[in-house]
DNA sequence: GAGACATTGATTGTTAACAATATCGTCAAG
DNA sequence: CTTGACGATATTGTTAACAATCAATGTCTC
């Protein structure tokens, strides 16, 4: 590690301090989770076992068994004799889960079709609200919170719960990738086509509910880059060449990652 | 344990003994996981830690990680304190799991559509064929992995590893639904389907394709047992009660199961 | 000064002992 | 004869110590 004083990985929102409360091994999953979710952890961070022990207030077995799961979900990449690195998913697989997505939604659109349908519009209807608040404040955990909400709510309305679990891996899946591959002035999942798509439901129009979605979901793709060149770049890299004046919103305190620390 | 001698898990295709070659964790969890499969260990069974330990010749710790894995693939379920049991899903997850596979398996004839297609087709066909004379030999175990192996072979045709994936958790968990609410007599995958789905993807009917998986796999659905009672029916139970002359093919020796031993 | 090599420290992987809990059998009371 | 409590045994859960491996530093030679 190293800087021995500061832990490696921040994901507490604010506190830098150890010791989260709550902690049994699902409830540190879900915490690491949406850490890298909500890209606090950028992909290639090395997350030592060590550290989360310390984090979490919990011994080695525990922090072992979350990292176990986290690597079957291919969030985190478990190296042997190296460690846990948050995964950085290649070009092919950006694009093949990508296509999982569309494939899922596009289920959830048609599931819906037969579904009862109305009590739950309302609440996603008032959260595409907040979401397009967060974007607008520039809120950006929050935001990216949201936007996956959106998908997620419209998952579980369908009232199927293997459907909604498969697609909430492939949605963590998608954030990281974004993570990795987006191209930082834009705005992943735009707030105006979750409310085309809500509006189409609501009208009970549902093949265009599922166009709509398929073509938003292209979109998100389509805004990554993915150009099968340069997968390898990493925050020290950038960090160091004078070139490329992208914006870079919001890295506090640059965490290492795992390559190219020389 | 109740037969101290005789290992309560056969997961060992003729040897009842111990020591199964080549174990490490993932050899160890596909072999336990192909064995539920193909229904060489029935739901509700119990898979004592201690002699998995002995069967495949490694530590807890090993066993441990394997079991964790499964049950979160769901095809056991971890009972705190209790044990490692194979799943017995409920009739609404069977359901669910089962509309989540239509909408997978019509996402893969649709991805097909797009692809280069021609290389596979000639494995797929011939086996087909051995689908066929499996199931009219009456070799159970073979007739329902190359029953399954249709599916994934058409998933793997892809080239989508991330779809793969999905669906091979979901084709497991159906045939573990499958062992538990199949009507004896009948004959879950049809062949005959198989082949015309096939024949529908080698003339470019892709709309057909999709649609005949679709039918074929409600079929599949519809064969099983799911009218909301009796989900709970154990070998015992069945044993026990003198009505019911249900034909039962093939349980060599009755597996103990997890409640109602008394 | 550059590169190869050995040593040191840190991190991960494995194992076994210990603790906690449930199951089963026994026995006594109703 | 049934019901409930108790104790013994077996099984799962947890922890800590030990082993193996890797990264880093320093030294030596060319």
């Amino acid at each position: 590690m190293q800087l021995p004083n500061a832990p490696p990985v921040n994901t507490t929102p604010q506190a830098p301090g150890y010791h989260v409360g709550e902690s049994d091994e699902s409830s540190i999953q879900k915490h690491l989770s949406n850490a890298i979710y909500e890209h606090r952890v950028r992909p290639g961070t090395k997350l030592p076992e060590a550290d989360l022990c310390r984090i979490y207030g919990v011994n080695r077995g525990v922090i072992r068994k979350v990292l176990d799961r986290l690597a079957t979900d291919q969030l985190i990449e478990l190296i042997p004799n190296r460690g846990a690195f948050v995964a950085r998913p290649s070009v092919e697989l950006t694009r093949d889960v990508y296509a999982l997505r569309r494939i899922l939604e596009a289920g959830v659109v048609r599931s819906l079709a037969k579904a009862p349908l109305h009590p739950w519009l309302k609440d996603v209807r008032q959260q595409v609200g907040e979401e397009r608040e967060a974007n607008r404040l520039g809120d950006t955990g929050r935001y990216i919170r949201l936007a996956g909400k959106f998908h997620l709510d419209l998952a579980a309305a369908t009232r199927n719960s293997a459907l909604e679990q498969h697609l909430r891996r492939v949605v963590s899946q998608t954030s990281l990738m974004v993570a990795l591959y987006e191209v930082p002035g834009t705005n992943t999942c735009s707030v105006y086509e979750h409310l085309e798509i809500l509006q189409a439901i609501e009208a009970g129009d549902y093949n265009s509910a599922e166009r709509l979605m398929e073509e938003h979901l292209l979109g998100c793709e389509r805004q990554l880059h993915l150009s099968d060149e340069e997968p390898q770049v990493t925050d020290l890299a950038q960090a160091l060449n004078p070139v490329s004046p992208r914006v870079m919103p919001s890295r506090p305190n640059g965490m290492q990652i795992a390559y190219s620390n020389d």
